[in-house]
Formats: C-alpha cells, sequence, structure tokens
DNA sequence: CTAAGTGTATTAAGCTACTTAATACACTTA
DNA sequence: TAAGTGTATTAAGTAGCTTAATACACTTAG
C-alpha cells in the first residue's frame, strides 16, 4: 500500500500520516474503502501497530477515516476533509509565496512556474 | 534583536536561524554588521551559548555570515547567498504548490492570491 | 457459542535529538 | 596583559519517537 522512505527525518507516523492521505486526496482509496488494520500494516512496514494507530488516530482527527468500533477503519466521505484541506494549503501557499516573494522571486516568475504546474490541467 | 517563541515547536537554534535569517534577507542586518557574540545574545535569549553557536554555524554554511577568528561573526554580502536562497525557496514554492494544486485550488484562485501578495511591490 | 480479528489503552524500556553546563584553547584587541 | 571572540569537548538532563508486551471490548465468520 505505501512505502517508508528512510532517509526522511520526519517520525514514521507523520510520514504513514503524509502518504495515505496522498492516496485519498488523489483518489487512489476510495470513499468507505477498509484501510488495513494497524497489526497487519504494522507488519507490512516493518513496524509497530502503536506507531500505525498514532497516523489512523491523525488522519480520523483530519477527517480522512472513520472507524467502527470492531470492524476496523474506512475511508471517509470527500465532504469530511476537503474543505479543511483546501483552507489548511491555502494557508501554508501564502505564507511560503510571502517567502518566495522577500526572497525575491517575482510576480512574473512565479505566474509562469504556475502555468507549468497546472499546464493541461482543467481546473 | 529577536525574541524566541516559545508555542514554536521547532528546536531553539533553528528558530535563531530562521529570525535572523529573515533580519538578513530583509535588509534589517547590512553587510558586515557585526552579530553579537554567542555568549551575549545566549545571555539576551536565555539560552546556552552553544545553542547560538549552533544556529551561527548553520548561518554560517547557508552564506549568511562571516566569521573572522578572535574578532566575531558578521553579515556576509548579499551576492554569498542571494542564488542560493532564490533558489531554495523556487524548489520549495513549487512543491508547495504542487500540493496545492492536488488539494483543489484552482490556478485562478492563486493567481488571485498571488496578485494580493504583490500588491503595490515593485518586482 | 467460540475463535479470530478489529480498535483502543496502558506501562515500561530504549533510542535519538535538543539543550544545558562546565571547561579549555587559540585568536584579536584595547 | 586582560578581556572578549569563536571553537571544541565531555557529561548530564529532557522530551519525543518507537518498540514491546499486555489487556479489554467489540464484531464477525464458523
Amino acid at each position: 500500500m505505501i512505502v517508508l522512505d528512510y532517509r526522511d527525518k520526519r517520525p514514521i507516523y507523520e510520514q504513514v500520516v503524509d502518504k495515505l492521505e496522498r492516496l485519498i486526496v488523489g483518489g487512489a482509496l476510495e470513499q468507505d474503502f477498509k484501510m488495513p488494520s494497524v497489526r497487519s500494516l504494522g507488519m507490512e512496514l516493518s513496524v509497530n501497530p502503536n506507531t500505525i494507530q498514532r497516523a489512523y488516530n491523525q488522519l480520523e482527527q483530519e477527517g480522512y477515516l472513520y472507524t467502527v468500533s470492531g470492524r476496523g477503519s474506512f475511508v471517509a466521505p470527500e465532504s469530511e476533509w476537503r474543505d479543511g484541506k483546501k483552507h489548511r494549503m491555502l494557508e501554508e501557499w501564502k505564507l511560503v509565496t510571502q517567502s518566495a516573494r522577500e526572497a525575491g522571486l517575482t510576480r512574473e516568475e512565479l505566474v509562469r512556474e504556475l502555468e507549468g504546474i497546472f499546464e493541461g490541467v482543467k481546473s
């Protein structure tokens, strides 16, 4: 399902959150998809189940997963996380863009990069 | 000179690097300005001199400071850090923009924010 | 009903990074 | 010469991450 990057200096649970979040946002995991159990994903990644649980807890808190006691964790409907995700990303993007401006990047340079990133994407 | 934010979860030396870098990039500290000694800045921030030294070392590695043995640390000329800073910021900005696109932000939304951020700025 | 699988919680231990503390040394300057 | 500078080292404490070993309540397949 996912692969850990041992060169990444962030804690494992944070990496797991990041990668699963990308799978969900990217549409690779459909709504109501049953996530692997904390024990099985722990086995698969050679990581303690507690570490996976910590990742699942954070994903649930951010609206990406919901849990049914005794049954497992499942992918939440997009409506649960879409707005929050967009809002957080926009705030982060504004901060980085502000720093980019202060570092000397011009409006024209950034617009040009923007066009490249959105090239051929219906938005 | 700077103020620490105790709510910030990052290590102190990283905060010091970040704040001093902003002062230098923002032009608040001129070229060849003599930085406070690791001991005096440590006193001022109620922090160990070793922690300040660690921050100074990183700033020197990134080209923001230069050191004269026995005299002190000084702000390096802009030519030493400007290109590297611009390059690192552009790479970070591209990653965040890519993530923003994947989160559902549109080109039009981002261009609009961009105009706001660069409003009235000669670039 | 029973057993297996699920999330959840707790406690203890080890590891790493950050930080402090106490020195020490070589250098420059007043 | 004395004070101030960067630099280096060693030891200790703290906090966060991770592992390990359990335990409990729940659901589901048999």
